[in-house]
DNA sequence: ATTCTACAGTAACATTTATCACAGATCTTG
DNA sequence: CAAGATCTGTGATAAATGTTACTGTAGAAT
């Protein structure tokens, strides 16, 4: 491992980080895996040390409603939650870049509940951001018409890399918005002649944001 | 108390319901009120004995965008998870139907996770079950139109109050929906001429559902 | 270099949803 | 009962979004 536990989830106790070290299985996987399925049952909670997933929900016709990210210090708020009752998923996990993992069985998530403070925090407050973000893409969706959704949208991307190029194609936004490539090539052309953007192939430069 | 805090929360433990009694302040709010703003810090998880809560979105222009409805034997997710940070609320509740509520203060709703194994589960069975309806909307409003969604809109409260009557105005409809009253009457007159549904004024007769 | 493929731009048109305008029906209140 | 308020129905029109069709361009593959 290039970084210690300890350096990606600095609110974990020693002992707790001991513990994710002997009881959770390291793993990595390649960009495409699908991790999870809708329906699928669960059978262990993830914690990302490397890498990004992306969280959706599946349309019938193919979409790939974007939900959130997970990044490294972060954890999969839906397998924490139905893995206490080993139930099925209602979302999809895909990798969308190389990551590397610990997972860790359910019965262990659930015991160290009450046996670390600092696992039931971690646990507590990843549930209370997914809900939150969740909710602020019921606002996005429920509100605001596709124009400031595609805003939104890369300005989420530019926050989560820190940087100020989202490299993707429009076809890959229309999907996670569900909405066609003609509508964002539309809107981002607009964009461009307001000055907010910069187009190039496979790459958007967010100036102003 | 019409009933007892057992039949309505009969997975708690007896020592559970015992100290929810000694240190719950047992309150009652009439129809209409405001329990929960955006924005506001909240102090109390609550559990609903009685009555009805809705839970929505507010939109800028006034929208009232219906997440989900909390009733007897339920609580407020959002209160537990933020509460165990003292955050911000990030949503509106308001009653629907006269309520009575035992109003739980922060420290012990945390301390509880750890003394009451019942407790636990039923924390975390009411944030994965809201979390699970939470995308179910996500999943309405992104990949189904109106129609449908008006459709389900109807299947759920007929669900919730187990009849199939829905005794709602179209502009009450309407706005949970984020639409215009217009809309919503025009699409229930197709679903009645489908046989779907009986129109009467302030209320829709659900059939064949 | 030529061909192939993915990506991007754009016009024309269809569909869905929102908005405006108004009329009739039903209930409430004095 | 008369007057006012609320609720419902419906046409006309506008705006946003989705769809189809076609073009051009950049990069990859042969």
């Amino acid at each position: 491992m290039q970084h210690s536990l300890k350096t990606i989830f600095p609110n974990f106790s020693n002992e707790l980080i001991a513990t994710i070290e002997e009881n959770g299985s390291h793993q990595n996987f390649e960009t495409g895996t699908i991790l999870m399925r809708t329906g699928q049952y669960i059978k262990n909670t993830v914690l990302i040390t490397k890498g990004k997933i992306k969280i959706y929900r599946e349309g019938e016709d193919g979409g790939e409603f974007l939900m959130y990210y997970l990044q490294p210090g972060q954890a999969c708020a839906i397998s924490m939650i139905c893995t206490a009752k080993s139930e099925k998923s209602q979302i999809m996990a895909k990798v969308v870049e190389d990551v590397s993992v610990m997972m860790i069985p359910l019965q262990l998530m659930d015991k160290w509940m009450m046996e670390h403070r600092s696992w039931y925090e971690f646990v507590i407050e990843t549930y209370r951001s997914r809900f939150e973000e969740v909710l602020e893409v019921v606002d996005n969706i429920a509100f605001r018409s596709m124009d400031e959704r595609l805003e939104f949208y890369l300005k989420r991307h530019s926050d989560a890399c820190g940087c100020s190029e989202v490299n993707l194609s429009h076809q890959e936004i229309a999907t996670e918005l569900n909405t066609s490539r003609e509508v964002v090539s539309r809107l981002l052309k607009k964009m461009e002649q307001r000055g907010l953007v910069k187009l190039n192939r496979n790459q958007i430069e967010l100036l102003n944001f």
